[in-house]
DNA sequence: GTAAAGATTGAACGCCGTGTAGAAATAGAT
DNA sequence: ATCTATTTCTACACGGCGTTCAATCTTTAC
């Protein structure tokens, strides 16, 4: 059986498998998803295309791959974000967060691309697949900074009724094990507060902005700050 | 030269530079913009695929102008609920837009992606496009709800300060000429409220909500809601 | 009626993802 | 060290794609 790490071979094949991961994503980065071609890498990997099929079954299935290594990336950003800004000052860690958001997809637009746009054409995600996994941890970040600013912002979302009904079973158990203290209209809000930097973030990423404005983080930074102050959070001191 | 109307020759082309453009739109209902496919119309057409080149240069021409019909669709349908609603109620003026725009929206889905997400692989919108200048056409719909809400919401939108460069000038200039009352602020405004729309119904179009709520529509509606009230429109009778 | 202009075909080129068959290389066990 | 089983890789084929081009058929214009 395996050494003491891994068999040669596995360890071979972690390494090229990895190889053909960075180097699609070397390709997604500059001609966007639709360029992963698995011809184009196996010729810069000085192989054959059939050759990837060791690796992955399918292209949808090295796609579904270079997902989960992104979801990770913009996880792992985000959560940094939120190790990084203090613990009691509710608005600064939105703002944090929120501008970490910002600056991952300005610099990753291929990826984001990738995770929330159309992957490729006739890509179909695995249906009980990573992705759903690595939105909830996405959004627990958010319901970290919505649970330390509940108790200022729930004074103006007591307008809805929620239900833990309103929502997937998984996200209702993740949000009650986590957070028992917050009630169903937190994770309400959560989801409103992504879409609302989901919003301008598609819109500027997918240029839609460009013909209208000409500094798209001004824009950002202002519904931003709007968001805090309608939530009821003091303003940041910076 | 022509006929009353029209040369013959004329006429067929016409009639075929539709049919081409109803089959792909077709196919894009189906398969996602993605499966638009100038042999797959052709075979459906009981032509040759060279034969299309007739009548669009590239298949991004082709697209082009599938993207210029579907913003003439949704500009129809924002207009026409626009034209519907009640003229002295900036929140129901508000709220039936919101109402219009994801009921579109959902309904036509892959209309959506086509004109806000990728819309094929290696796709690139030609620069001084259609698509500007539909998307002011959509803009000012947007302005005008914001103009006969302004005088309630301009309390609430004083903080940050906007000027008139903040835009690109087409925008500035068809603001100033439509709407001489209306501060930058406003048109700002107007985009952060387009955003709060897109954001939701990217989510949900792509799929993104689906994994954590049982119904985006309440969603969309409870922010639509805290939008209107944040803005301090009074909330609509019904 | 004849010549110009437009529409269409059919074949070709070079991409692509995906399979299959067999060769080459490597692993573990004797 | 040798043998055997598994894995990796090449070579090739298939069908589909966008695109081009010379040749052909059809409509228009004079």
């Amino acid at each position: 059986m395996g050494d003491a790490t891994q068999s040669r071979r596995a360890r071979l094949r972690a390494e090229t498998t990895g190889e053909i991961k960075s180097i699609a994503l070397k390709h997604m980065a500059t001609g966007g998803p639709a360029a992963i071609s698995l011809r184009a890498i196996a010729r810069e990997m000085g192989m054959t295309a059939g050759a990837i099929y060791s690796y992955f079954t399918n292209r949808d299935d090295l796609i579904t791959a270079l997902t989960v290594d992104v979801y990770e990336s913009l996880a792992q950003t985000l959560e940094a974000s939120h190790r990084n800004a203090p613990s009691d000052d509710p608005a600064g860690q939105m703002l944090a967060h929120a501008r970490a958001y910002r600056a991952w997809a300005v610099a990753h637009p291929e990826e984001f691309r990738l995770i929330y746009g159309d992957p490729v054409p006739g890509y179909q995600p695995p249906e009980a697949g990573a992705a759903q996994e690595a939105e909830h941890r996405l959004c627990t970040v958010l319901l970290e900074l919505v649970a330390s600013a509940w108790p200022h912002a729930a004074a103006s979302q007591e307008a809805c009724d929620y239900g833990w009904s309103d929502f997937q079973p998984s996200l209702a158990t993740l949000t009650r094990e986590s957070f028992p203290d917050l009630p169903p209209a937190a994770v309400a809000l959560c989801l409103r507060l992504w879409s609302r930097m989901h919003g301008l973030l598609t819109l500027e990423i997918y240029g839609h902005l460009r013909h209208q404005v000409a500094d798209p983080a001004k824009l950002y930074e202002a519904d931003m700050h709007d968001l805090i102050r309608t939530l009821g959070l003091a303003a940041p001191q910076k």
